[in-house]
DNA sequence: TACAACTCGTACACCGATGATCGAGTTCCG
DNA sequence: CGGAACTCGATCATCGGTGTACGAGTTGTA
């Protein structure tokens, strides 16, 4: 009767309760799974759907050794992703929130723009693979952040009503993304792009004051 | 010795020179290949990355039929896009883009979105398996067009200069994307879509009445 | 009507990715 | 030091998609 020898200990452990982090696992092995989640987002970073063998490879490691901390891919993909997002975490919830929304808004966006530009591809892949609506429960710190100040914006009166906070919420994203894009497309320099999106979002997003639209229809 | 049985005439012709249609084709296989190229594109909208059985099978003919048409996977989507395109130009062409800045702009994006609505989950399948310098190509007079008319929107004064006109490209681009996402999911009412992009846009691209532009280089 | 064009189903070879298993080597840790 | 934990490479079965081949049936067109 032979033992079972590959797979560590931790994988995901259960998970049903809290966030009962990797329980007895070796020094090494632990190390080990950080790099995979690392060669992972970058994996995923420079090949959209790469295979669990370039990820290994990536990782520097064997593709078995990677089975053994992560049953499937999908598993795996998402281990990345929620690595991915604590770390941002860590960072948003640094941001300092109070005082003008306009400022503080252009903080956030500033933060969450390096975040955006290093996970989107990994968050790409994760929508391949994971059912939408553990994607979104996966960001509704990040996003419930940002709704909550446009929402504080608009009832201080700093940013425009006529639009829903969703609206305003999307667009953000959506430009975020598009100026990761052109980063990645050499198209645009990285340290441009912050000013970029601010430079779209606040006139978006103020508050229509005197009429400034240009066309201004109805 | 038995001839060559399968496979029609048309595919791509050679293509070289001009854009020699199909040549000499039966009418229902030309009904065919026609109705191939649609349901490539409702088959990549429901699912991204169809395989060309799906497709088939949306078509509701066999797949091998389909293979008859198109050599190769790839040449199917691309025949695709570009046919998507063809469509969308014969749309786009009859906008007029005299007059205001401003109110040109918005007509071009109303009938634009409704294109980027239908098309863009093929767009994407096709920047999957198309070189990229392909796709610019294929979009070339579509983005000419919106180019041109943000470039004179800013000679006259009634846009920005403190942005390149490729990064308002981009952001219309990515905001049209967005609500079509937005729709998509349901979370969107498709009616609604053109006022939101407006709203966003027209705003953001406003020139700067009071000129206080942060950055502004040279 | 008769031929050629086209469609259809089945079947096959090929490829790449997934995930499991085994046996042996290596490394941590008590 | 010694056993357990972990890594590693090779191997294998499986699955799904692509593209090809064949043979027979069906339909447009001269």
């Amino acid at each position: 009767m032979t033992v079972k020898k590959t797979t560590p200990r931790g994988t995901t452990t259960g998970a049903s309760g809290g966030g009962g982090r990797a329980a007895n696992q070796r020094a090494d092995a632990q190390r080990n799974r950080a790099r995979i989640l690392a060669a992972t987002a970058t994996a995923i970073r420079k090949n959209p759907d790469a295979s669990v063998g370039d990820i290994a490879a990536e990782a520097g490691m064997g593709r078995v050794t990677v089975y053994g901390h992560f049953p499937t891919r999908a598993e795996l993909i998402e281990a990345a992703l929620v690595d991915s997002l604590e770390r941002g975490e860590d960072v948003l919830s640094g941001v300092p929130l109070d005082g003008d929304p306009g400022e503080a808004f252009r903080r956030l966006v500033a933060s969450s723009w390096v975040l955006v530009d290093q996970s989107r591809a990994l968050l790409a892949a994760a929508m391949k693979e994971l059912p939408a609506a553990r994607i979104r429960e996966l960001h509704e710190k990040a996003e419930g952040r940002m709704r909550a100040l446009l929402l504080r914006g608009q009832r201080e009166g700093v940013f425009r009503v006529d639009l829903p906070v969703s609206w305003l919420l999307t667009t953000t994203h959506v430009v975020m993304n598009g100026a990761a894009e052109e980063v990645r497309a050499g198209r645009l320099d990285a340290d441009d792009a912050p000013w970029f999106i601010e430079a779209i979002l606040l006139p978006a997003f103020a508050a229509t004051t005197s009429t400034t639209t240009i066309g201004e229809g109805a």
